[in-house]
DNA sequence: AGCATATTGACAACATGTTGTCATAATGCA
DNA sequence: TGCATTATGACAACATGTTGTCAATATGCT
């Protein structure tokens, strides 16, 4: 039963799982010295490129509102961000890094370029281009599936 | 900075990451028919290999005993496994799946096999070979990573 | 046999994500 | 203008993972 190639694809989401939980690790453990974590780094990447509200936050990074409100409350706990009157809208506040933040970031930034400089090293060049396009193509599939079957969300 | 390689190898986390969360996603709708979620989706698939104890099932996915263990937990609360008496060790209890169990992961692979067919049709098969090769090389060296830095965990 | 060490399960605290629900603010259309 | 719809934030419940700690059980070595 199993065709081959669906074989093959249960290997391949077998090492994307695995993978994922690798670099989340480690990303973590990058992070923690600068007072980040995986997940606020992330949310720390979005307000660097441009000040934004929750729910922008939240489509930038195709997660929901409610999860990314709780890590922007708790940067700007660790006076990473903070909240800014937003003059288009009443409530939706605009979250914008602090100095401190900034700094936190772009020190954070050097040593990934250095984590990911060691990590490519292991790698042929043309073969990380090959797996991106896979991966961008099975998102790409994954997504056009979800719409098809909800047409709403949130 | 930036290398070039490094560039390229971000981007190739940042889809790793993408598809990670669209493929768990997906995995929860497939499971939820069957009474499971993807987590005990893969407790169950250790212990359908052979009966183990919670610390082997977290040995085997590369999680915490803890972690592991409430999932087990869920699981014979469903109806889905039972706790049996281990002849080699008193408090080390061994997972098995009932009947119920059985029949609700194997009719998941089912579906799941076809999932893994619609996803597969979409890319050359070589390819697919490739990025699991790269991932497969990726994981493999940040497990080295970890070992080196970290000698002792739990 | 006896004791140090490692393994295991249980419990607690926390980080990160989800969904559901509600109230308020903004928007668009009759 | 007024009203239905949408967007947004707040709060709660839950799923899934982590780490830390403790007690009980195995294991191995002298």
């Amino acid at each position: 039963m199993g065709s081959l190639q669906g074989e093959r694809m249960s290997g391949l989401v077998w090492n994307v799982l695995q993978a994922a939980n690798r670099l989340t690790e480690v990303g973590n453990r990058l992070a923690a010295p600068f007072g980040l974590t995986a997940a606020r780094w992330q949310v720390m990447g979005v307000i660097m490129m441009q000040e934004a509200s929750i729910a922008d936050i939240a489509r930038a990074l195709s997660q929901s509102r409610q999860g990314v409100q709780r890590l922007a409350d708790d940067l700007v706990r660790d006076g990473m961000a903070v909240y800014r009157p937003n003059p288009r809208h009443a409530r939706a506040k605009l979250l914008v890094p602090t100095p401190g933040g900034t700094a936190s970031y772009q020190g954070l930034m050097q040593e990934q370029g250095k984590w990911m400089e060691d990590l490519a090293r292991d790698l042929p060049v043309e073969d990380i281009g090959v797996a991106r396009a896979v991966l961008a193509q099975l998102v790409s599939t994954l997504d056009a599936g979800r719409s098809s079957s909800t047409a709403d969300e949130d």
